[in-house]
DNA sequence: AATGAATGAGTCTTCATTCAT
DNA sequence: CATGAATGAAGACTCATTCAT
C-alpha cells in the first residue's frame, strides 16, 4: 500500500523532473515558465512546489538527475574497457549518445548557468569537479599501465572534459546539417588526442 | 570641436558597454539591471536607451565588442609565428589571457546564452562559426606544409576551440586556487595536443 | 458548486469591469493606471491580467459590456412606443438617463477614443454604425407610417444620435448647475425635432 | 529690424504649432511626440519649449489657434447673411468645411480631451459655451424676428452645435465612402431643423 | 495530496522636460 | 536664441509563489 502510494509520489516527481527537462532546455533557465512545466508534467501548477521548494531548486534537481543518469552511463559503458584508446572513444561516444538524448542540456552543462546557481553553485561546480576527477582517475591509470606518457592529468582532463562537451554541443547544434555517426566522431577525436596532430 | 563631441559621445556609449560588462558577467543577462549598468557607466538610466535600443540590443553590442577585442588581438599575436606548435601554443595563451581580463565572458563565450539571442542567435552562431573556420584554415595550412598530419580539420578546431575555452574558464573560475602561468599551461596543452597522449 | 464557482469568478471580472468604469471616465484612458482599477476593484494589481490581457483589451470590454446595457435599455423601453413622437422622446429620455448612471461614459462614446481603438477601432466604429442604423430603421418605419415626411434617414439618424450624445453630454457636464428635468428636456427635444423651428 | 526678428520669431511659433496640429491630430494627445512635433516643424526639441511651457500647454494654444480660425471663419461667412434659414444652411457648411480641413480636430472639438485639460478645462469649456451662446443668439433674433417659433434657445443651440459636430465628424470618418457635398449635406441638415421631420 | 486563482514585487522601457553648450 | 544629449519618474506587464478549497 505504502509501496504503491510511494511509486505514485515517485512517478508524479518524475513527470515533472521530465516537464523540467523538456521546458528548461527548450527555453533555458529564465524564459522556462513553471507553468508550462506543469503542463508538461500534465500536474498543477501548485503541484510542482508539493515537490521542489522553488524554481531553482527544481533545477537544480533536474540537473543532478540528469548528471546521475549520465554519470551511470558513463560507468556502465566503460566499465568493461581495458584499452585506454577504447576508454577515450567510448567516453566521447557515451557523452555524444547522451547529449543528442539531452541536446538541450549541453548549454547548460557547458555553462552551468553559474547566475542561477548561485545558492547551489557549490553542488553545480562539485559536480564538474567530479567528472575532471574521474577522467584524471583513468588517464593516471593509464599512465601507470604506461599506455600514455606522463602528462598534467589535471590539465588533459579539462582538455579532453572541454572537448567532450563543446565538440557535441557543435555537432547537434548544427540543425539540419549532416551530422557523422557519433562513432565516426568519438574514433576520429580519440585518435587525435591518443596520437596528436604531429606527424 | 566636431571631433571632441564625436569623441564624448563615443566615450558614453563605451561607458555603457564597459559598465554592460561587468555587470553582465557578474550577474548573467536577465540578472543584470539596467539601472545598474546605467549606475556602473555613471549614466542615467534613459541614457542606455539613446545608445542601445534594448537590453538585448546591448548585450549583442557588448558581445560583438568583446569578440572584436578577441579577434585582434588572436590575429595579432599569431601574425609573426609560423611554426604550428607556436602558434597553437600562441593561441591557448591569448586566450587564456584574454579571458584573464574578461573573465566574466567566458561563460557567455562557452554556452553563448541560446534563448537570449534568438533575434540575433545568428550573429552570435556566424562569431562562433568564424572562429572555428579560422583555426580550421591554420590547421589545413600546417597540413599542406606538412607540419602535423592530415587530419579531419574541422572536428580538431572544434576540439582545440572547445578546449582553449573550456580550459580557460576552468583555470579562470577556481578563484583562489594557484593558478599556473599561462605561458606554462598553453605549452602544456599545445604539447598534449601535437605529440598527443600515446608514448 | 460549480456555479457557485463561476458566479464568483463572474464577480470578480464584473467588480474589474466596474472598476474599470469609475477609474477609465474620471481620468480618461492614459491617465488610468490598472493598478488604481485593481484598487477599487478590491483586487489584485495581477488579477486584472487574469480577466483582460492588457490595458486596452479592459477598456475594449468595458466599452462593450456598457454599450450592451445602453443597447439593453434602448430596446426596453422602446419596445412597447408606437407613436413616432413618444418614441423620440423616449430615446432622449433613455439616453440622458444612461449617460446619468454612467456620466464619465459620454466622451467616450462621443469621440470613441480613435487612438485608444487603434486595433479594436473596428469594434467601437461598428457599434456605433449599428445604432445609427437603429435609429435609420426607426425613421424608415415611421415614414412609412406617413408620421414623418420622407427625409434621408441616414442624415436625421446623425442628428438625432449627435444631439443625443451631445446635449446629454452638455446637460451632465454642467456640475453644479440646475438640471432641467431629463423628461422635460427630452420633450422639448422631440418637439425641436418633430416640429422644426419654423413657425 | 526688430520687426523682422519678430516676424521671424513668430513664424517658429507658428511652425510648431501647426506641427502640433499634424501631430496631435493623428495621434491623439497622449500618443503624440514633442520630438515628433518638433521635427514636423523642423525646430529642435528644445526649441519647442522657449515658445511652450510644456506639452499641455502647447496643446492648449494649438486648441486656441484653431478655434480662433474657426471662429473667424464662422463669423466672416454668416456676416451678411439675415435669412435665419440661410444662416443655419451656412453654419453647417463652414462647419463641414472647417472639419474637413482639422478633419482630426473634430474629435478634440467634440469630446474636449476633458483628462488633458484639468488645469485648462476652464478655458476649453468656456469656448464650448461662447460657441453655444453665439448660437444661442442667432436662434432668439431669429425668435424676435420672427423667423423661428420661440423655442428653448439653450437646447436648442445643443442640439445644432451637437449636430454640426457629430455630422461632420461622421462624414468625414467614414473615409473611403462617397461623401456627399457639403453644401447638399447643410442643405438638407438645415431643413431638417427647420422643418422638422413631421409630416 | 492536488489544484489553480490570486497576488504584488520587480523591471524594462518611454518620453516630457532640463540645461550645458 | 537654439539645440539635442541626458535624465529619471512613472507605469504596464510578468510570473514565481502562496493558500483556500
Amino acid at each position: 500500500m505504502m509501496n504503491r502510494k510511494n511509486t505514485h509520489l515517485e512517478n508524479k516527481r518524475l513527470r515533472i523532473i521530465n516537464g523540467a527537462i523538456t521546458v528548461f532546455s527548450r527555453k533555458g533557465f529564465y524564459k522556462a515558465k513553471i507553468e508550462e512545466i506543469a503542463e508538461q508534467a500534465e500536474v498543477g501548477k501548485g503541484t510542482v512546489y508539493e515537490y521542489f521548494s522553488s524554481k531553482k531548486e527544481l533545477f537544480l534537481e533536474m540537473f543532478l538527475y540528469i548528471e546521475e543518469k549520465y554519470e551511470t552511463m558513463f560507468q556502465q559503458e566503460l566499465s568493461g574497457i581495458e584499452i585506454f584508446y577504447d576508454r577515450l572513444q567510448k567516453m566521447f561516444e557515451v557523452t555524444m549518445q547522451f547529449l543528442n538524448n539531452h541536446k538541450e542540456m549541453a548549454h547548460i552543462l557547458l555553462a552551468g548557468y553559474p547566475s542561477v546557481a548561485e545558492d547551489h553553485q557549490k553542488v553545480l561546480l562539485d559536480k564538474n569537479r567530479q567528472k575532471l576527477t574521474e577522467i584524471s582517475n583513468i588517464l593516471e591509470e593509464a599512465i601507470f599501465r604506461q599506455e600514455i606518457r606522463p602528462v598534467d592529468t589535471t590539465l588533459a582532463a579539462q582538455v579532453i572534459l572541454g572537448a567532450l562537451l563543446f565538440v557535441g554541443g557543435q555537432i547537434l547544434f548544427s540543425k539540419g546539417e549532416k551530422v557523422p555517426g557519433f562513432e565516426q566522431s568519438a574514433q576520429h577525436l580519440a585518435d587525435i588526442f591518443l596520437q596528436g596532430l604531429a606527424i
